[in-house]
RNA sequence: GCACCCAUAGCUCAGCUGGAUAGAGCAUCGCCCUUCUAAGGCGAGGGUCUUAGGUUCGAAUCCUAAUGGGUGUACCA
């Protein structure tokens, strides 16, 4: 239910009917219990041009607003606020609209987008570090969110396969002639050997920078190679991807290599657009304002990732036909997004009219605030944090006794895996965020757990009552009115969460529907013997809804919920 | 050097287009379990929103400068 655009309207109306003329009505949430449910500030910035005292104004269009629906009360405070109170009866009708339908009140859009989500993007190099938890994780849930909402959604995973580590890769592959798997296990050791055999031994380095000549002119043998060991460093991460519940699979993998077709002709596009000047022996485009060009052709003939990704703005929207490219990339790469997009769209690789949003976010921080590492310096593996997370998870798990120890399992993983995910979620993806096993596996406080206990506990209340479930929602104290409305909410907050793509609005939104489940469930009592049928099948209902608000919403963040903790 | 980002309670963070007495959680101190999962709830204390100017009826929010911290900056990605 698009509860704040009712409202708008509502108030929209009354203003019209007042002869006053607004650009756009946006009404609030109240900032305070005792001003409403909603509140309208616009009156004030009124006052200027109208000549008239802002209170007068706001009388008038108080006068207007039609209380007969959704509003029961509207009042002017201060110096012009309109105060808006929503009528229960109302609000009860609509929380049972959302009760019925299959998507929890929350509507597909009618303007549906087609949007590329490029996001994970790990070097097939080296295996997977903590470097790649954010953007895996936020380009996730925001694919998720995107398609919820019923835009086109196209997961692309834009591997690093290409460069000149591979040529150094490859020849230490051939000279241990390894070919099966098994000892590759370790992408990082195997790297990590590489590179010492390649800083110690001429000949080798001289040998790799042969294959990568030979790669790059598509010599079958070495192609053979360098696929065979891409194909195994992709099997790593799927492990990942499997791990941490993300829905990447292999075609979503749109590799770097991708577009080495591509690459001449983006130069040459660039070419003929008169972009590009001849610098130092290197094909650049000097943009307006800056001193340093962007290099699309080295001196050499290389292409560098600024052509390769410019090749990609262009394959999404010439072959994709995207209306809206989103990359979530950390935040050190603002200003190269900056340069590719204007390229691109100065160029005509992409249309003028497809949005272009670099999703930036911070660095992960240990407790100490620096930048997180192993004891001895050195990259934390991925796949080694999430091991270490779902231990941990078992371990803080209160009661194991009453759980089997598969059920123990399972909820170890779906604990701690969530735990990850919502300790990066909820929090502004721009600041860089500190990563604290600590204060993401507790019980208290914005996270996954408490969420999962609250969904656990009306799962709770569901195995007590086997009987039907109402579908009459009668709202008589306060806290169901305040839980009414926000459970209302959700599709605002999704809307908005994914305008902005945004994820820690949803996490913020849930926290404050578990919070206030949880002081309903305090205060009142459902299944006590002591309250009437009605009642209690209104407050069933209301516990039911809840669940599949925070079910619905952990989904889209790629979190599980457990029936039993 | 130049450019960009950040600065809110002891700590970790919210604060939507500028709006009423700046909000949560943790930590600290009280209270509530023979009663639906107490992994919960209720309450208390804790703030010159880094600083100084400016715009405005009104600024944590917008503008300018300073300070502190982070990041980027020609042939790696």
């Amino acid at each position: 239910m698009k509860l704040k655009e009712h409202i708008n309207t509502l108030i929209a109306q009354a203003l019209k009917q007042a002869s006053i003329t607004v650009d756009k009505v946006s009404v609030t949430e109240a900032t305070k219990p005792e001003f409403g449910d909603y509140q309208f500030n616009g009156i004030m910035p009124l006052a200027k041009t109208l000549r008239r005292n802002p209170r007068e104004i706001a009388e008038d269009v108080v006068a207007l607003i039609d209380t007969t629906d959704a509003i029961s009360k509207v009042e002017v405070a201060g110096p012009g606020f309109i105060n808006i109170w929503l009528n229960p009866l109302w609000v009860a009708k609509r929380v049972e609209e959302m009760l019925q339908g299959e998507r929890v009140g929350v509507e597909i859009s009618t303007n549906p987008q087609e949007v590329i989500v490029d996001y994970s993007g790990p070097n097939m190099a080296k295996e997977m570090h903590v470097g790649h938890l954010r953007s895996t994780i936020i380009g996730d849930t925001l694919a998720n969110l995107f398609s919820f909402l019923g835009d086109s959604v196209v997961r692309q995973n834009h591997i690093g396969d290409w460069g000149t580590q591979f040529g150094m890769l490859i020849a230490y592959l051939e000279e241990q002639s390894v070919n099966s798997m098994e000892n590759l296990k370790d992408l990082e050791e195997f790297y990590k050997s590489a590179k010492k055999r390649f800083d110690e031994s001429e000949e080798f380095a001289l040998k790799a920078r042969d294959y990568v000549v030979k790669i790059q002119s598509g010599d079958a043998h070495c192609l053979r190679l360098w696929q065979n060991f891409i194909d195994i460093s992709l099997q790593h991460c799927e492990e990942v991807y499997e791990k941490l519940s993300v829905k990447l699979t292999r075609d979503d993998v749109r590799a770097e290599s991708f577009y080495n077709k591509r690459l001449p002709q983006v130069v040459s596009k660039l070419q003929e657009s008169g972009a590009l000047q001849v610098s130092k022996g290197a094909k650049c485009v000097f943009l307006e304002g800056q001193e340093t060009p962007v290099i699309v052709q080295k001196g050499d003939g290389g292409y560098l990732y600024a052509t390769t990704d410019l090749a990609s703005l262009w394959y999404r929207s010439e072959v994709l036909d995207a209306n809206r490219v989103v990359y979530v990339v950390d935040a050190r790469q603002a200003e190269h997004f900056k340069q590719v997009f204007r390229i691109s769209k100065e160029n005509g690789l992409v249309k003028e009219s497809t949005n272009l949003e670099h999703i930036a976010f911070g660095t992960m921080m240990d407790k100490g605030g620096k930048p997180f590492k192993t004891r001895d310096g050195g990259t934390v593996k991925l796949i080694n944090l999430l091991d270490e997370a779902v231990i941990r998870a078992k371990k803080s798990i209160r009661e194991p006794q009453n759980h089997s120890e598969e059920e123990l399992n399972t909820l170890a993983k779906t604990i701690g895996i969530g735990a990850i995910k919502y300790a990066d979620l909820s929090i502004n993806r721009e600041s860089n965020y500190i990563f604290d096993w600590d204060k993401m596996l507790s019980l208290e406080g914005n996270t996954s757990l408490y969420q999962q206990y609250a969904y656990a506990r009306i799962m709770s209340i569901f195995r007590k009552y086997d009987g039907e479930i109402g579908s009459e929602i009668i709202i008589a104290t306060p806290i169901e009115h305040t839980l009414s409305i926000a459970l209302l909410r959700f599709e605002d907050i999704l809307l908005r969460a994914s305008k902005d793509a945004s994820p820690h609005q949803i996490t913020t939104y849930l926290y404050e529907v578990a919070t206030l489940f949880m002081r309903f469930y305090e205060q009142n009592p459902i299944l006590k013997e002591e309250i009437d049928e009605p009642t209690k099948q209104s407050r069933l209902a209301l516990a039911l809804l809840t669940s599949k608000v925070i079910k619905q919403g952990l989904d889209i963040l790629g979190i599980e919920v457990v029936d039993r903790i």
